[in-house]
DNA sequence: GAAAAACCTGACCATTTGGTCAGTTTTCTC
DNA sequence: GAGAAAACTGACCAAATGGTCAGGTTTTTC
């Protein structure tokens, strides 16, 4: 791996378990084996940290919403399909998600996670197919703030950390049921 | 209010909605409209107020699992108290309860996060009555999480905050799916 | 109304923060 | 192996951080 990719995974890691505010430019040298100035060499600042560190992330919703454009969700097997990429997308850019989920207040300071906020947005509006209400994008944050929170933290809850094939089936009974989606291989519910 | 409780109720409010890192003691002074030096005369350090803030929630979640020492929540009717008395300590000590959540890496150096780690473990414990394995803990810990995020941050997901009546029956019902405990007013499971 | 206690502050301090820069080393390219 | 490009670094900087302190004001107590 590049020792650009490198430190852009223990930004990341650090973004995600710690909060961007306390996670420095010199812890994640210290980390990374390089100076701090090495780091500042590959993104020359902070927030363009940030941003890197989102980015591949930020794509991957975007094209899920993309995806999901011209799909009103209304059969149980268009549900079943969007839960399925859904919970995968959470398993696979876990600490990204936590980093947009846990740092709502910088969404008007920061590109990447303005932008972050819009397509979580846009999503919980799809999600919501029926009801669009107030309820129902509080109903998805939670959803989505439990789960980011369990893939990442569940080591803090004094729990190993889990497999991608045993959190994937928990995730996807949660969201299901906290969205009023249908769940593969479930009754089609309403 | 006291200026000592008004500079703590500033504390908290930037503890939980910006986190402990990103809140300074110059943000708190100047949102008091006092210096920072009087901040430091209330309390002497960051630290201390971080305990100060945390304390009487830390006491009150203490209480409720005294109450729960001999209790096994074995009846339907002894799980729907605990589940009345525990969202209301969720809506009554939202920020309190987001800052522990939402800091578990500051445990081991933090007195009260500290403390509150342990207690929640407790908690979990004792709402896992039977499994007690890591699958239950996570369950407990999504849930929590998922709660004091939307407690706290429903505004920031183009939501209007809720007024408390209109979030009790909701957090009833999702810690209710998520523990695996009895609602009130509803029939008891397994 | 005097003494004591509580409260508040500006000036100051050491450390850490994000960031710059001139210069060195390493790696690639032909 | 020369030259160029990429990678890296220590020294440095201004600003912000948590915290101290000596002295001033307000409030309480008798």
């Amino acid at each position: 791996m590049s020792q650009h990719d490198h430190i852009l995974d223990i930004a990341r890691d650090g973004f995600a378990h710690r909060g961007i505010a306390a996670t420095t430019i010199q812890d994640i040298a210290d980390r990374a084996g390089v100076s701090k100035a090495s780091v500042l060499y590959h993104f020359s600042t902070k927030d363009q940290l940030v941003d890197a560190a989102l980015e591949p992330s930020l794509e991957a919703l975007s094209e899920l919403l993309d995806s999901l454009a011209d799909d009103p969700l209304s059969s149980a097997e268009s549900q079943r399909a969007f839960l399925e990429r859904f919970v995968d997308f959470l398993i696979n850019h876990r600490l990204a998600a936590h980093i947009v989920v846990s740092h709502p207040y910088l969404a008007d300071e920061s590109k990447s996670l303005g932008r972050a906020t819009v397509l979580m947005g846009l999503l919980a509006e799809r999600v919501s197919q029926a009801g669009l209400g107030d309820f129902d994008r509080l109903r998805f944050g939670v959803a989505v703030s439990g789960a980011t929170y369990a893939l990442v933290s569940a080591g803090q809850l004094g729990v190993e950390q889990m497999s991608n094939d045993e959190l994937r089936p928990m995730l996807t009974e949660v969201l299901r049921e906290m969205t009023g989606l249908s769940a593969p291989s479930e009754q089609v519910s309403s």
